[in-house]
DNA sequence: CAGTTCGCCTGGGGGC
DNA sequence: TGCCCCCAGGCGAACT
């Protein structure tokens, strides 16, 4: 599950190691990966462009091309390989392959499949695109601030996980880092938020920041390796407070970690550290 | 309008 | 060992 963290490492991987290569031809074998524009436009206009730079904004890859910016979203398991043909493992996972002009490929490779991509002509600003138009403020980004995140929320009812995971608040958390984020924060991920008040709002942001910031520096997380995936073998998991220790000892105070659904997703927190009052 | 459910997918785990 | 069933999970769409 590439989150922020997973998503960045990825990023400065390609970055360092593709360069400003030419794409030579595209085979796509499950077109719904792709998901805008249609598959053979898409194979026609991405023939020919070259990667300039490679950016991110919450969980989305925005590789930035000659004409064009293709957009990745990994979502469950995606990951890309960039070698020679002959050095990446054949695999019925491999759903898109672009053939570059120094003899080697970037292949999308996606267990689950779950994973899209979008072309748009650079002339169309990224946050007017049916990718990114329900994308707000990277978690990183200056304008993320404790006044802005408060107005967004004013008048808002919200459980504190559920709007962590919302992309339009802070884009860029997923179920890993909302659970570790709530414990920073020491408060249930279940709590009930009716005024995100400024001093509560900054909070949140620092208690983001810090989490995020640790994972990126360790190269994300990595909780299930069957197959090692260029750039995502990170060392996040040893530094887990909560996520995915149900039933064991919490390191602060050694209660033991709990694990319930939240918003209909997996949650793990510890029942004497985190508390439901503001 | 907000909250919930579904559909997209497949590997893995549990039950037997 | 093997088979079946169900679940996880990001996110948009459909539904209540």
């Amino acid at each position: 599950m590439p989150e922020l963290p997973e998503v960045e490492t990825v990023r400065k991987t390609l970055e360092l190691q593709m360069g400003q290569v030419q794409i030579v031809s595209v085979d796509v074998l499950w077109p719904n990966i792709i998901a805008e524009p249609n598959v053979e436009e898409f194979k026609a206009l991405v023939k020919g462009q070259t990667f300039l730079e490679f950016k991110r904004i919450g969980k989305y890859l925005i590789f930035e091309l000659s004409d064009y910016h293709l957009i990745a979203h990994l979502r469950m398991e995606g990951k890309f390989f960039y070698d020679t043909l002959e050095h990446i493992p054949p695999s019925k996972h491999s759903h898109v392959i672009f053939h570059l002009d120094n003899q080697k490929v970037l292949v999308y490779h996606d267990v689950r499949k779950f994973g899209k991509m979008y072309l748009y002509p650079k002339s169309l600003e990224l946050s007017k695109t049916k990718a990114l138009e329900n994308v707000g403020y990277d978690a990183f980004d200056p304008n993320l601030t404790a006044i802005a995140l408060s107005k967004m929320l004013e008048g808002k009812r919200k459980v504190l996980k559920t709007m962590l995971l919302d992309q339009h608040f802070i884009a860029g958390i997923g179920n890993i880092y909302a659970d570790e984020i709530c414990f920073r924060l020491k408060r249930n991920p279940a709590m009930v938020i009716d005024t995100f008040d400024v001093d509560f709002c900054q909070a949140i942001i620092d208690a983001t920041h810090s989490v995020l910031s640790k994972a990126v520096e360790e190269g994300g997380t990595t909780i299930r390796s069957y197959t090692s995936s260029l750039g995502v073998s990170g060392r996040f998991q040893l530094y887990l407070q909560v996520h995915m220790r149900e039933g064991e000892t919490c390191y602060t105070c050694n209660d033991k970690i709990k694990k319930t659904k939240v918003g209909g997703r997996g949650t793990y927190y510890c029942p004497t550290c985190q508390h439901h009052e503001l």
